[in-house]
DNA sequence: TATTAGCACTCGATACAAGGGAGTGCTAAC
DNA sequence: GTTAGCACTCCCTTGTATCGAGTGCTAATA
């Protein structure tokens, strides 16, 4: 069977009340909030329909209809406002941040707080990144300090252990040696065989030297743990759906263990063209422990190719519009702030 | 009144056995389990002595009693098992990490998983310890970069915008100017009076100097904000006295905002001598939200004079004997493993 | 005088029944 | 194809009875 117009218009009218309410909503509430201008019973018999067709599903006999996800799936594909008046787009207070971090954070305070759901974020991987600079500098007999500057400003650092001491000839063809070679190469494009050439060049000192440059390379590829912020947890505990202690317990483990985020979060960085907008609903977001969620993912940029993700956590009766326009808003925003870099 | 050896015994009694059970206890539970062999009546009688006194109370009439924040306290002070054998110091599988920040966030891990109650952990401040190493580099035409160590290793980098172009020879004079001024002051000691000295030093170049020297005092001084790590929150469901919605509610938001925690965790850095730890019983603790838990807190040093601070949140009837001895252990493990430094 | 046995009493927790209400499915009429 | 009507289902609330753990008090006991 297909979904004639008037179908649609039902369903539609039915996970709107729900979204609204969360409360199963009955046909004599429908007969009303529509326009079709049909009595209760007719709307029983379409809600039949639609049951069997599996969008809405009753908790127990006599009572209303929620939606199921094939219902909610169908609602954000075909149903939901696509076009949005642009006019209400508020600011959500970011500002630009001297610590990538703080911005971040922010970020993710302000969605939870705007709303009222459960966010999260990841930071930009840099993988694609170039490499601005390197410097190599003695900070006592044994010590070395390797800076890493990047592409977008983000810089890291580690402390190297030096088994012998290095004369400041050494530490200075180092220096060279590091910057002729690997600048502007993304930290994708340096590998092993690289590495292994650097230390030929570095000649008479490859012993110690190729120490050294083993160590930065290590330094480089080591931040393989994406870092994700969330705010907003106890958001969860507004949605009886999702408050009682069993799902609460589950989701908040959830967000502490941050890696488990990882997936759901570096999934979809990859579609080009798109608005990079993602909707999972229950059992689709690749997460465990999120089967009674939805979840709302985003990609931004901030320029120079780092992009990170979004993610909005909420009850499936969530108000996908709004978080969807949210997320727009937020993208643009950060999307300017970073424009110039 | 005064509390006789009886009467400690009876309360020692009643706290133990609500320590492991969570329920009230009545007086014939308390005639068994003592071998005062005593009748429940007298027990009752001695009960209501002890209630009187404030030092328990009971949930409604005809249930047994509980002890009160004054009870607790008294346990805590008087009647807890000081001497704890050592014998059984398991050891927490904490390792020693490159970075500090993984340090913690495992600290703080294997505190939750062993204690099953909510951890907070909190970065070393690093205010007493000593500069150790400055530089600043030329990332670009207009951005400076500067690299701060501080004694333990700890680097802070910031990314300075100029002005005017700098020379080679500028930057060279810079970094000596800042290094030899600076190098061995604690942060505490680098002032604004000083930073003025310097810029007089800088002679012609104060002027853009100036601005460097500032923005380099700035990120010194900036990092005022300790950072908090957490842990186990969710283990606060497994006690039915704070995993009521309202509450949990209250107190995963507290540990959302580690501001909040903050406080807490900077009370006692200062004792000198004692152990370090320190047992927050219901409204002891600074912080709102918390009434309802206990909250024990331990210094940690990791050499260097770089001092922190673990926190463990349960309920009030957590067991603080374990948890002191397991804080022990942790403050014994982390003060070896950087020893060396 | 301190302890204890005995007893009436309190109060939460649990179980059960009754009634109300929202909503359904079905049938028959329009 | 639509709708009025009706019997039915099932949750939820309310009220009532019962149970049991524990108490406080009194009087008897060592």
């Amino acid at each position: 069977m297909e979904l004639d117009e008037r179908k649609k218009t039902i369903l539609q009218a039915v996970i709107r009340n729900y979204l609204e309410t969360g409360e199963p909503v009955g046909s004599r509430t429908i007969s009303k909030y529509t326009d079709l201008n049909l009595s209760s019973a007719t709307i029983r018999n379409e809600m039949a329909d639609l049951e069997e067709m599996g969008y809405i599903l009753q908790p127990h006999t006599s009572a209303g209809r929620i939606p199921s996800d094939k219902g909610y799936r169908f609602y954000v594909d075909a149903l939901m406002q696509k076009e949005r008046q642009v006019s209400e787009m508020q600011e959500l207070l970011v500002e630009r941040q001297e610590k990538m971090e703080t911005m971040l954070k922010q970020v993710a305070k302000v969605l939870a707080a705007n709303t009222q759901y459960a966010t999260m974020i990841s930071a930009p991987t840099v993988k694609r990144n170039k490499l601005k600079f390197i410097q190599l500098s003695r900070v006592d007999a044994n010590q070395l300090l390797a800076v890493i500057v990047i592409e977008g400003n983000i810089i890291k650092n580690n402390i190297l252990p030096l088994k012998e001491e290095l004369t400041d000839e050494t530490l200075l063809k180092l220096n060279i040696l590091l910057n002729t070679n690997l600048n502007g190469l993304s930290i994708d494009e340096i590998n092993l065989g690289m590495i292994a050439v650097m230390k030929q060049q570095a000649g008479v000192h490859s012993d110690i030297v190729g120490e050294v440059i083993d160590a930065v390379g290590e330094a480089i590829r080591a931040d393989e743990d994406l870092e994700i912020y969330t705010s907003g947890t106890n958001n969860i505990f507004r949605y009886p759906e999702l408050a009682d202690q069993q799902k609460a317990s589950e989701l908040i483990n959830t967000f502490e263990e941050k890696q488990l985020l990882g997936e759901l979060l570096q999934e979809n960085q990859e579609d080009e063209g798109g608005t990079g907008i993602q909707i999972y609903i229950g059992e689709e977001a690749p997460v465990r422990g999120m089967k009674d969620c939805s979840v709302v993912t985003a990609t931004y940029e901030l320029g120079g190719g780092m992009k990170g993700t979004i993610g909005i956590v909420g009850p499936k009766r969530m108000d996908y519009d709004k978080v969807v326009d949210t997320l727009r808003t937020i993208q643009s925003q950060l999307d300017e702030l970073y424009r110039d870099e």
